[in-house]
DNA sequence: CCTCCCAAGAGTCACGTTTCTGCATGATCA
DNA sequence: TGATCATGCAGAAACGTGACTCTTGGGAGG
């Protein structure tokens, strides 16, 4: 006849509380959650005459009231940078969605569940979300939200080796050079005598490095470097550069395009100038979108694996938030894959050189 | 000198609490409480003293604590059907990306984030996160999922109409069956004599309306219809059945596709048969992807407008969340629009009929 | 017979907020 | 001058869990 009992009655409304289940079944709160958690040592009839009770009582533990208690919530944020106002950008479209998915699925089979928290969000979102962790993709140099979440004490994993001296927990990230320098030998080895570059303005890591490969590349086989920047943020600025890169009097006679959407604008702007491919013009894209399987030629594509990238980014981000101290090193580099189709191959390949791929599983 | 102050001392580790908060600023935690909430009534003055306060100490509320009392969490969860193990599909893929985009960004102004939350998630997982509400893309019927939330007495809107007698509490959808009708009317205005579907073998509403309402109008013409079904989640199965479609002894001399990978399929299979388009064969596929602007030709799209979508999904959801009545009904038809482009011309346009988009903002 | 120990569960505190109530102090007004 | 009132703040009660610490009863060992 205490107080308590009075006043708690009912439960407030609807949802039955810890309180209400240990009363149904007669015994203590501890005893509860002792049972739900499979701590404690009960006897088994117990264990489950209280579960059998919560079960019918529609019992669901409060996330917040044990978040509060455990300091875990069991959420990991998935930071974008962003251009403008909208969450990532157009030519990351493809690549963002399949890493975005197989990160989900990573996450979910551990326990965690995604939280999309663009970089620029107001400080008052960031703050009133309980992270245990989180992904950041492509952090700039200095990045401000990496800064301060590490200063909270969180694990912070990136897609993209950090900038500077970015303190992250660890990152995951491609060879860019090694890549383009082998897809460029690729070119060379197809008969391009002169190959061009459809690249970025930003300085962003990915760009940055890809180019100064491209460069290197030149360098070292005596090549003059042809090349055409935009802003890739820019959904039109794309099919302009790549028709000003095939305009030049020096005509390069093969391609490569940073970009997602380079290979579609190199088309167009090919067939513009009465360039065949690959006759004329030899053509490679980085992107992950299917649509270059059945383009006219099919493209050969620059796969940065973004399914693995995603699923190794929150690996290690859990690893880091429960403690587990796996051998995994905290630098993780992912291959990339060169998927050769007939914009590439002067003659139509005798075998296929990317074997036939099943709905790919990675 | 209570044992309160001594076994708090310096607020765990590293974190600081709104206590010592208030002890550095020599305040109670009411006023510290009060001044950062902007409730109260406290002069500016000492409002002022306890933000510098609470700034230099770097305090951060936490947001466990914070939802376990007002019982708002600020998160909202984005529920995605699943095929096999990976959330969303191939096929919705352009579609998904930017309806999320869309209502991450709605969400975010209005101070919320988004959980993504595959729909066959573990329980565990639903349970363990503290949701204010609930996106729900394409339920189906008798999801129980949303049964579950509704019961929770959480607020669930979802993008699609709910099959059967789902108890969701506003819903957003295109008029397919509108959109099907008016789309086949321009094929047949540019002189389509047989106009085929590509569908799917799904039950999922989008499919039903569509299929519903070509065979409606093919009734109401009096033209056999001319279609193949495949299961659309299935990245080949949809280039076979293009193939099959062509095939035909009573092939069709316009086709429309009811997925985003159709358009590209079916160029392909057109060249395979030697069809010219749109000259021998007329094209149109539902899609937001921006290939095919240029494709060769380009193909002529239907666009669901998923950023709008998304972005009033989010609206009528944080309306129910905070208990606004507005005007807005809760069941809203978001209207699609037809991309005109070349491949469903007889002749080149004299006009452009889609007036040129800037970036699109909608 | 006394003691010790172990199973089985009860009590209670703390997590870090928000918010309701309450208590002074000075100003206002009849 | 005494009653009323607004102001400026402090105290304390929740919110619903999880994790310690205690209590109780009974069986085994000395």
């Amino acid at each position: 006849m205490s107080r308590t009992d009075t006043s708690r009655r009912g439960s407030r409304q609807g949802r039955a509380g810890i309180r209400d289940v240990a009363a149904a079944a007669g015994v203590s709160i501890t005893t509860v959650s002792d049972a739900l958690n499979g701590k404690g040592r009960l006897p088994d009839a117990t264990r489950r005459h209280v579960r059998e009770v919560a079960e019918r009582l529609g019992y669901r533990p409060s996330a917040a009231a044990r978040t509060l208690r455990t300091g875990k919530s069991g959420l990991i944020g998935l930071t974008v940078t962003t251009y403008g106002e909208e969450p990532f950008t157009f030519t990351e479209f493809a690549y963002f969605a399949e890493m975005a998915r197989a990160a989900t699925s990573a996450a979910l089979a551990r326990g965690y569940a995604l939280v999309i928290l663009p970089a620029t969000s107001r400080h008052d979102v960031w703050s009133n979300v309980a992270l245990d962790g989180t992904v950041v993709i492509d952090p700039s140099d200095h990045d401000p939200v990496v800064t301060e979440l590490v200063r909270q004490g969180l694990p912070v994993v990136s897609d993209g080796r950090p900038a500077g001296t970015l303190p992250v927990t660890a990152w995951v990230d491609n060879d860019h050079e090694a890549a383009v320098l082998d897809l460029l030998d690729h070119l060379a080895a197809a008969g391009a005598r002169r190959i061009g570059l459809l690249t970025g303005t930003t300085t962003d890591t990915y760009t940055r490095l890809s180019t100064t490969a491209y460069l290197r590349w030149c360098e070292r086989v005596g090549q003059d470097p042809v090349y055409e920047s935009y802003p890739a943020h820019d959904p039109c600025a794309g099919a302009v550069a790549a028709d000003r890169l095939l305009a030049r009097p020096d005509r390069p006679d093969a391609v490569y395009g940073l970009f997602d959407p380079n290979g579609t604008d190199l088309l167009a702007a090919a067939r513009r100038y009465g360039l065949r491919v690959p006759e004329d013009l030899l053509l490679v894209c980085c992107s992950e979108s299917t649509v270059y399987a059945t383009t006219e030629p099919p493209v050969t594509t620059l796969s940065l694996k973004p399914r693995r990238i995603g699923t190794a980014v929150v690996q290690l981000l859990i690893d880091a938030i429960e403690g587990i101290d796996t051998g995994r090193p905290v630098e993780q580099v992912i291959p990339t894959e060169l998927i050769v189709r007939t914009s590439s191959q002067r003659r139509p390949p005798r075998t296929t050189v990317s074997a036939p791929r099943s709905p790919a599983r990675d």
